[in-house]
RNA sequence: GGGCGCUUAGCUCAGUUGGUUAGAGCACCGCUAUUACACAGCGGGGGUCACAGGUUCGAGUCCUGUAGCGCUCACCA
């Protein structure tokens, strides 16, 4: 074996074994209980990063645990076709050439982006496999893949069949890039240095003006009133008046509505902040804007939109009054049309003031520009119907509710799923809980090419005296729904909808949903056409954990009984942000579709990765870490090992990020500068530190373009130094073994595996195996990774390596049954560690199997071909001896106090001392079989008798007054004195503060008895330390 | 504005129901090429636990308030 472990050499060769031996695949029928993972898919429109990294080390970590542990093991791996991200993409690279989708066909757009699906979809599958990932590749799937489109299909068909999705004209959040209507959580909020402009419009009769504030002046095209609150004084003068709306020339009314702020001046509320910018007149433009919408719909209000989809001002989206003055709008951008409105005002005496205002407007998260909203016709989920709302809400474990939900949800009735759905860490709970107690109807089409198309066929016709005729359009067969197709007739006019033999007079719009393309196309003969929009991504991710089990058939898809074997499944693991992205749409969807069944038992919500500044990593900051690129300096383990130690249940973590010279190899920590909007970065062009001269371009550089990475600069790679410490720990775990194989000789004798350890070290060392088992298993069952990671290297590394090989070096090469011993818990360490290393340990669990069986009595550890398929150890309770680990504390103890003093006083370390023991010393001493000698450096142990020889340092331990004799060649007295000075004053300030306490008469009598005898036991031995050093420094003095 | 989280050693973080003199890793200082490992070993220095009150015999831990940082929901009059 190499001094050393390199990665590289066996990452590969293993995750081959591993699949040739199908070691990660799951089926049905085994008997063992089953324990799945879906993996939250990754979007196809870029390579995976650390948070991915982050997400699947830990979903791996659960996954490898249950699969030791004997479960039936399906973690199912895939990828999201991510709509309007990739579509988005692909449009950019096209852009690059000079060329628009619209350039293409439908179809020859899509085989684009299909390509570019391909591409990234291999580049993420081969990460998952680089990180270890123990996922069943075979049954990978990707939410666009015929077995996920068959479900997304029947679910829309489903719920469009129980009254579940409609369709219906309303404001929509508008991405006038992207030219797609968005969900509301799709909208992001940034500050935005706006302004206020104080615009007024004249009186229709002459008689004057009212002020209206607005930061949107550009909408005032489609503004059909002016709204004033009717407790307003100045609101009974201008009942029944009404206006001419400026540039347009349109006389709109008056309306009076609470919701409008009164000012401060008018009796409104100063504490509000409208109220300081409010005028108490408010322009209402209900296409325009939501809470115009609600006011237009109070009071009957037309509305007016002004706008093309792009945002460009309009006059063929329903407006129609355009005059010779506003003409000159129409077709301006809505960033021109502002300045240009605003002009207008002013060059008409019509603007009354401008004042500057910040303000949260929201984005599109996609192409980032203000999201407008805009009236369209868009299909929706009913999702605040209680059998989709409530049911989410019911699904939740009763303990993490939080005070009781809104009336209108129905309680809990003891259905399958109700209350079993749990959140870790517990305060998510509340935030899925508040999300669907505001939940809105989610809007679920898209106006993009890439995605699901929405399944339905319409077509608009007249009503008639007796009713539609459907045999006339070639749906007659659908007065009844079929289990093919489905009508809903929708009065054009308000969006309501009727039965055909309602639809009388009026236009109405006839939906079809049909459960195949074929039946669809049977209408187009007829005039029907099918909807171009394609469905919300996060419509078909909802269906995750049924669709990649074949639901709703799975025997057609050779998964006979899959779905009810791997779902519910045991745990979703998710950032925050996704809870009301996914999880809720999940959660309501598994249970609409399965009778109430949960997707999941479990939510872990884990930590999002920040950079050293607290800030998140992103491509244009520069500051995020490729996986891959941490896997090929450290390997895969170190990344896992780092990356699970880091994982605490705080909401965040920081990995501060260093960066290597391409000159040298060298990590170094970067210069940084703040960019114009505060972020911290490293500064684009950076400096070598060991080749003077010598430059590198930061990724942030690149990204912003500041600095173009070439051949006198190259682009530098990030990293962090964080890493490390896996790659320390994999690399010690390597050694430790290496160095055990070394004293394992061939051939022991098979019965030893039942065989109990004699010696105190060996007892002591299983029982911390015993312990550490216990702390990772409470560990996992409660997602607290850092507390796994930091079992691992405490019994690894300290336990093992530090104390427990140091100790047995004088034994271990002629006590086969401490051979046994350590041979046993090697192999019970691999395995503990397995789950978070899966390499190292795979790679070294041939050459240790090598050493014969393992096992002593209390601890089987059955042989297997596979570190990976190996059983969980199992300790019997009884290895935790409690007088092995009292007197190996003591040991470490008094080893400990030896070491400081050979270390304060520099004595040589090769150097052998000896040791005058009093009584507890020795008790320690004999009861460590030795080891103390071994730890400490003793030649000799010698009853405490007689006159201390010259030169022997006193120490106190456990009370004792000790002397550690042929120490130093010659006494330095003055370093002595220190030492012993030091000693006093420390002893000294301890006893003062056990005093105080004890003198404490509310202590003595309201603290338990065991905590105060333990204050009075450390006061006496703080005191008898405290006299030996007084003693030594008295002796001193009189020697010197 | 509502909700949530964070503030402990130079850095990144632990600290379970309040109970010894608050811990770890990295970094730093000293010693060590010793036959598992220098990606190491041994030893050391370093924190009045953000701040101010309170409860308690006892507070990093519980309560109240303040400040700063961050996330999230709502809000474009």
């Amino acid at each position: 074996m190499p001094k050393s472990y390199s990665p590289r050499e066996h990452e590969a060769a293993i995750m081959q074994r591993w699949e040739s031996a199908r070691c990660f695949h799951a089926t049905t029928g085994t008997g063992r209980a089953p324990y799945s993972i879906f993996i939250p898919p990754p979007n196809v429109t870029a390579a995976l990063h650390l948070g991915h990294a982050l997400n699947n080390t830990l979903q791996d970590v659960l996954t490898r645990v249950h699969r030791m542990r004997g479960f039936e093991t399906l973690w199912l791996p895939g990828t999201d076709h991510a709509g309007i991200a990739t579509q988005s993409v692909v449009e950019k690279r096209l852009l690059m050439q000079g060329k628009r989708r619209t350039d293409f066909t439908r179809e020859a757009f899509i085989e684009k982006v299909q390509g570019w699906k391909d591409e990234y979809e291999a580049v993420i599958l081969s990460q998952l496999k680089a990180m270890g990932s123990s996922c069943d590749v075979e049954r990978t799937r990707f939410t666009m893949d015929p077995v996920c489109a068959t479900a997304v299909r029947e679910a829309f068909f489903r719920l469009f069949s129980d009254g579940l999705i409609d369709r219906g004209k309303r404001l929509v959040n508008w991405d006038p890039v992207s030219q797609t209507a968005l969900a509301d959580d799709e909208v992001e909020m940034h500050e935005v240095d706006g302004h206020f402009w104080y615009l007024r419009y004249p009186l229709a009769d002459g008689s004057g003006h009212v002020t209206v504030a607005t930061t949107r002046p550009e909408t005032m095209l489609g503004d059909t009133a002016v709204a004033v609150n009717p407790r307003d004084p100045r609101a009974a003068a201008l009942r029944g008046k009404r206006l001419r709306l400026p540039i347009v020339g349109r006389e709109i009314p008056i309306v009076e509505d609470d919701y409008v702020v009164m000012p401060a001046s008018m009796g409104g509320d100063p504490s509000d902040a409208k109220a300081q910018f409010a005028t108490g007149f408010l322009k209402v433009t209900p296409a325009h804007d939501a809470n115009d919408w609600e006011i237009g719909r109070r009071h009957g209000l037309a509305a007016i939109n002004v706008m093309a989809p792009d945002g460009s001002i309009s006059d063929r989206h329903g407006w129609s009054d355009v005059g010779d003055d506003a003409r000159a709008f129409v077709g301006m951008t809505r960033e021109a049309a502002r300045t240009a409105i605003v002009a207008w005002f002013k060059a008409h005496g019509l603007l009354e003031e401008t004042r500057p205002y910040r303000h949260s407007v929201g984005h599109s998260y996609r192409s980032h520009v203000p999201v407008e909203p805009y009236l369209s016709d868009q299909w929706y989920v009913r999702v605040t119907d209680d059998r989709l709302r409530g049911a989410a809400l019911r699904a939740m474990a009763p303990d993490q509710v939080d005070g009781s939900w809104p009336t209108e949800i129905a309680p809990r009735s003891g259905a399958e799923g109700d209350g079993e759905v749990r959140f870790f860490p517990a305060r998510y709970a509340k935030t899925f809980q508040q999300w669907h107690e505001n939940l809105r109807d989610w809007c679920i089409s898209r106006q993009l090419w890439w995605g699901h198309r929405i399944p339905v066929w319409s077509k608009r016709v007249q009503g008639g005296a007796g009713g539609i005729d459907l045999a006339a359009h070639g749906a007659g067969h659908l007065r009844q729904p079929t289990q093919h197709a489905v009508l809903a007739v929708v009065r054009v006019a308000d969006g309501v909808q009727v039965s055909p033999s309602e639809a009388t007079s009026g236009e109405f719009d006839l939906h079809i949903c049909t459960l195949t393309d074929a039946a669809g196309a049977a209408l187009e003969p007829h005039g029907f056409v099918r909807d171009p929009d394609v469905l919300d991504t996060w419509f078909s991710s909802a269906l995750w954990p049924l669709s990649t089990l074949g639901w709703p058939d799975p025997s057609a898809f050779e998964m006979a009984g899959m779905l009810d074997e791997f779902n519910p499944s045991a745990v979703l693991s998710t950032a925050r942000e996704i809870i009301t992205l996914w999880v809720s749409r999940m959660v309501m969807f598994n249970r609409y579709f399965l009778g109430g069944r949960v997707p999941f038992r479990h939510v872990f919500i884990h930590s999002v990765v920040q950079d050293g500044f607290g800030q998140k990593m992103s491509k244009s900051l520069g500051n995020g870490l490729d996986p891959r690129d941490v896997i090929d300096t450290h390997g895969a383990d170190a990344l896992r090992f780092t990356l699970v130690q880091m994982s605490t249940s705080t909401q965040d973590v920081r990995l501060p990020v260093d960066m290597i010279c391409p000159h040298t190899g060298e990590t170094f920590t970067p210069k940084t500068i703040v960019t114009d909007s505060g972020y911290t970065v490293a500064a684009p062009v950076q400096e070598s530190p060991k080749a003077p001269g010598k430059r590198m371009v930061s990724s942030y550089g690149a990204a912003s373009g500041t600095a173009e990475p070439g051949t006198e600069q190259p682009l530098a790679r990030n990293t962090s130094a964080r890493f490390d410490t896996g790659r320390n720990f994999a690399n010690k775990l390597w050694n430790a073994t290496r160095f055990a194989l070394a004293n394992l000789p061939q051939g022991r004798p098979p019965e030893l595996v039942t065989a109990a350890p004699a010696s105190m070290a060996d007892r002591w060392m299983l029982a911390r195996l015993a312990q550490a088992v216990a702390t990772i298993d409470a560990s996992i069952a409660d997602y607290r990774f850092n507390e796994v990671g930091d079992a691992l290297y405490d019994v690894v590394w300290r336990d093992f390596c530090d104390w427990y090989l140091e100790s047995i070096k004088p034994t271990v090469k002629t006590d086969p049954l401490q051979q046994q011993c350590l041979r046993s818990v090697l192999d019970g360490l691999l395995r503990l560690m397995h789950p978070v290393m899966p390499f190292v340990t795979e790679t070294l669990w041939s050459a240790v199997r090598a050493a014969g069986p393992a096992g002593v009595r209390g601890l089987a550890l059955p042989d297997g071909e596979l570190c990976t398929t190996a059983s969980w150890p199992r300790p019997d309770a009884a290895l935790i001896d409690v007088g092995a680990l009292r007197d190996m504390e003591r040991v470490q103890a008094l080893v400990l106090a030896i070491r400081n003093l050979r270390g304060e006083r520099k004595v040589d370390p090769k150097r052998r001392i000896t040791l005058h023991a009093a009584a507890s010393a020795m008790a320690t001493i004999l009861a460590g079989e030795g080891i103390v000698q071994t730890l400490a450096g003793l030649d000799r142990v010698e009853p405490m008798a007689g006159t201390r020889p010259a030169g022997a340092l006193v120490f106190a331990h456990d009370g004792e007054e000790l002397w550690l004799a042929n120490v130093v060649d010659a006494v330095d007295a003055d370093a002595e004195r220190d030492r012993l000075s030091k000693l006093i004053a420390e002893r000294t300030r301890a006893i003062a503060g056990f005093e105080a306490k004890l003198g404490n008469t509310g202590y003595l009598a309201k603290a338990p008895p065991a905590v105060v005898e333990e204050t009075r036991a450390k006061c006496a031995q703080a005191q008898s330390d405290l006299d030996a050093a007084r003693n030594a420094l008295a002796a001193l003095g009189a020697g010197a």
